[in-house]
DNA sequence: TTCAGAACTTGACACCGTGTCAAGTTGACA
DNA sequence: TGTCAACTTGACACGGTGTCAAGTTCTGAA
């Protein structure tokens, strides 16, 4: 197997992603990533023509990395309802940590870039989608909460289980991510599941 | 009274709050600023020297226009802890929308201006101090679900009641305001009160 | 062995929005 | 009449993105 150099766009990947990520103070610039890449500015317009390309190429490169859909797939195992729905927010709320450096700087993007905004628009989509699954599994075992009609049960768990919300109580309100986990899943089964 | 001629530091506060409230689309320019109010550039810039400095005094101005004091001061008239809740998240649920286009923009800016991320983050402690009144409201009534500990009722309640999550459920889950404010009152009350 | 093409380099430049600087105009008030 | 404040026009610096052009270096195929 030919495992020897990082080709060019895999690196230029891994830099965009480590400074994203660590990158804890402020901005990020072209030239910066191409710096830690060690090529030039060019030279990662050559590979990214934009900067909204690249943030969207990181974050599916990031994904493949943490082997987002093995673990998002793996909370559809769980039988019951309420257990899927724990399953589904751990697993979502603990792969948060792991791309909130890139997802933070395509959320600044979106503001300003249609392509960017789209992006993020569409993972954020997947992981409603994860929602849906969990309110219906609900349903299916006749545990929902009947205090939300039609899709609104669904808007409030992604809503919930937004990145944002992760930011405020973990690096705002100092949360660790446990407290950040087990809070969300016992909100959610208040909010989401019928009460004895 | 001289009520003749707003002066010119009203009507640039004004045409601000106006742009960014109805400026759904995209950006607002400091030029696009000062050609509604009907001055150049530069005396937008004798005025406030930057563009910080202009949206802190635009909600200050909106602040001063919808009288927010008196609003929040109201939900602390209630007796009762859950209907201080209550009251709480109707006073500040319904004020969110009127400052939603000058909070974007100071959201917005916030990323790269350390005056304008000050400004908005003095004013979401402001907001913080009214859900830990309201917590501690629901304390002293015994009915405080004890499954915060210390701070976190108040992080979870202010955290649910972010512009961020208004902006998800109402711009883009299409909720109306009612339904917003409903299901906040519920959910706080789900996730915070002690259940019988 | 040379030649083509890909990957990359250096360096310049346009664009945009913010913020600054300088000099001139206008109107009010004393 | 003069002065001051508010405002104007017009130019420019800066930082970051994105573009363009021309040159280098390496590899692999004819």
């Amino acid at each position: 197997m030919s495992s020897e150099k990082p080709d060019t766009r895999t690196r230029i990947l891994d830099s965009a992603w480590k400074l994203l990520e660590s990158g804890s103070g402020g901005e990020v610039r072209m030239s910066d990533i191409a710096r830690a890449a060690g090529i030039s500015r060019q030279a990662l317009y050559l590979h990214f023509p934009k900067r909204a390309e690249l943030l969207v190429a990181t974050t599916l490169h990031v994904d493949a990395d943490k082997n987002v859909d093995a673990r998002l797939a793996a909370s559809r195992a769980a039988t019951g309802g309420v257990e899927r729905l724990d399953a589904f927010i751990e697993a979502w709320g603990n792969y948060i940590p792991e791309i909130y450096g890139v997802g933070r700087a395509l959320m600044a993007m979106q503001e300003t870039d249609a392509e960017a905004r789209h992006a993020w628009e569409s993972r954020m989509q997947a992981v409603r989608e994860g929602c849906e699954a969990a309110v219906r599994a609900l349903e299916r075992d006749g545990v929902l909460s009947p205090d939300h009609p039609g899709e609104r049960a669904t808007d409030l768990l992604w809503t919930l289980l937004s990145v944002r919300n992760w930011e405020q109580l973990v690096r705002q309100c100092g949360w660790t991510q446990d407290d950040y986990v087990g809070s969300m899943k016992w909100t959610a089964r208040q909010a989401l599941v019928r009460q004895a």
